[in-house]
RNA sequence: GUGGGCGUAGCUCAGCUGGUUAGAGUCCCGGAUUGUGAUUCCGGUUGUCGGGGGUUCGAAUCCCCUCGCUCACCCCA
């Protein structure tokens, strides 16, 4: 009989335990930072009315979509009104229409959920990832202050993470279009084009992006090539020479001047929220693709590891939810792709193996004691230690092996000489040495190790 | 959606210009070791050579088709 391959589609992460543990860590400490920022949980269905989802986006996103259709439905020929959601933004401008009235604003949210995109596969691209998302939601009107807020977050969760240093970057759309007015490219659809090309700056290099604004469709003239170019090389490398070269750059129009006001005031509040001067910075050729960011954007990048690129994104959007509802409803927020994240970091080497969730095992030494390791499990599990116990007969040697290959770092050997004494054997097969613990004793020595062994070293 | 590359054990791969029974490492299982894992030694399991067709006395090897995977572009986390 033919066997049915065992495989999934392209395009997703599947992890076995050990990674599992260290990727749920990783939601947990953005969980946690998102909270300790006052945002509150949101999740929303994966499915949602395809009429919801392709309102705003045309093209591009409806060739990613998923739809969902029930097998009945599909035999009697209907069209599927139901879509798998590609990000967690549209969902939220959604909720927030659905349920304007009963909300507070602003509203903070934070989303950690899975979304998908049909995608074609490729290395580190996937077509169900996770995305941690806040954002906040004002009605009618939001202050710049809550575009100083994010990257605070930002920092603080990166910072927790601790995979080393990084900077967030920051621009302002406004201050881009503006400029881009007074060197006299008027055309909004044109500014898009030229920044999307400009934000390739870093991946494709100076000299390929000057070919292609040179080039048709841009046909830009060489001299305001160059100065395009020299504009959006500007970077800053603290508080005071981004306000310097803020200014430096001269007096524009109405857009360009409300775009540098707006920057001024979230580069100095950012800094008035504690975040390091070396851990954040203006970057000018920082333009994101997504063509509803109309003010602040956001990228965040990790210092040593330059090729993983941008590993949090977002900025400021006017109007979040024009298309379900006529209250104007601007915010603010970030993504971070966490499965895209994790699998990153797990290829440069920088997530370590995780320990079990399991703390101890207690192995089955003598089978005729079965009932004592019973009893010596639940006396554990009481005090709050994850235990499992070896419930089938089997060579002791063969039990570690278990404990060793399963990440479980400690196990219990109690036997007749153990009972005899009233103690229990202790080992740690990480740092291979064993201790013989009065069982009296027991419970405190195992929860000041393990708290130990917790505390140092989950990323290597 | 557009354009390149690659398909041989679960995994990483070798297999000469076509030649007999398709191989290595790793992994997994068992033993050496009936109170101690990861190291060492010994033994064992594993394949429609992606699929179909053609050329040939003979195809993993050459040709055609097809499927799958993969990289780049578009776009994005």
């Amino acid at each position: 009989m033919a066997l049915t391959p065992a495989r999934t589609m392209p395009g997703v992460l599947e992890l076995l335990p050990l990674d599992q543990i260290a990727f749920q860590g990783m939601l947990d400490t953005i969980r946690r930072n998102y909270e300790r920022f006052g945002f509150l949980p949101v999740e929303t269905p994966v499915m949602e009315f395809t009429d919801v989802l392709l309102t705003k986006s045309g093209g591009e996103t409806e060739r990613q979509v998923y739809f969902v259709q029930s097998t009945g439905s599909m035999e009697q020929g209907g069209k599927p009104d139901l879509a798998l959601r590609f990000d967690l933004t549209v969902p939220l401008a959604r909720y927030v229409a659905e349920h304007e009235h009963d909300l507070n604003f602003p509203f903070r949210r934070y989303q950690i959920q899975r979304v998908y995109r049909g995608e074609r596969a490729q290395r580190g691209r996937f077509r169900e990832f996770y995305q941690c998302d806040i954002d906040v939601i004002g009605k009618d009107f939001l202050s710049v202050r809550y575009d100083a807020e994010i990257p605070a977050i930002i920092h603080a969760v990166f910072s927790d993470l601790a995979i080393g240093p990084f900077t967030i970057q920051l621009n302002n759309r406004r201050l881009m279009r503006g400029w881009f007015e007074g060197l006299g490219i008027a055309d909004g659809e044109m500014q898009m084009a030229v920044l999307r090309e400009v934000d390739k700056l870093d991946k494709r290099g100076m000299d390929a992006v000057r070919a292609t604004l040179c080039a048709e469709p841009f046909s830009l003239d060489a001299t305001m090539v160059d100065r395009i170019l020299e504009f959006v090389q500007l970077r800053s490398t603290s508080l005071a020479d981004a306000l310097a070269k803020l200014d430096a750059l001269g007096s524009g129009g109405e857009v360009f001047e409300q775009g540098r006001s707006e920057l001024r005031e979230v580069l100095t509040t950012i800094k008035a929220l504690g975040v390091p001067e070396s851990d954040f910075a203006l970057n000018l050729s920082i333009a994101r693709g997504l063509d509803y960011y109309t003010g602040t954007v956001y990228e965040t990048t990790l210092n040593e590891h330059p090729q993983i690129g941008s590993i949090c994104s977002g900025g400021r959007y006017e109007n979040l939810a024009g298309n379900y509802t006529k209250s104007s409803l601007p915010g603010v927020g970030i993504s971070i792709g966490a499965t895209r994240l994790f699998w990153q970091l797990r290829e440069a080497g920088l997530i370590g193996k995780a320990s079990s969730s399991v703390d101890v095992l207690v192995t089955q030494m003598d089978a005729g004691q079965f009932p004592a390791y019973l009893a010596l499990a639940a006396e554990l599990r009481a005090a709050g230690i994850n235990t499992e116990v070896v419930m089938e007969a089997s060579k002791l040697g063969k039990q570690f092996k278990y404990a060793d290959r399963a990440g479980i770092r400690f196990v219990l050997v109690l036997g007749e000489n153990e009972l005899a004494k009233s103690t229990v054997m202790l080992k740690d097969l990480r740092a291979e040495e064993q201790i013989e613990v009065a069982r009296t004793d027991l419970v405190a020595t195992l929860k000041s190790r393990i708290s130990q062994a917790g505390s140092s070293g989950a990323n290597p």
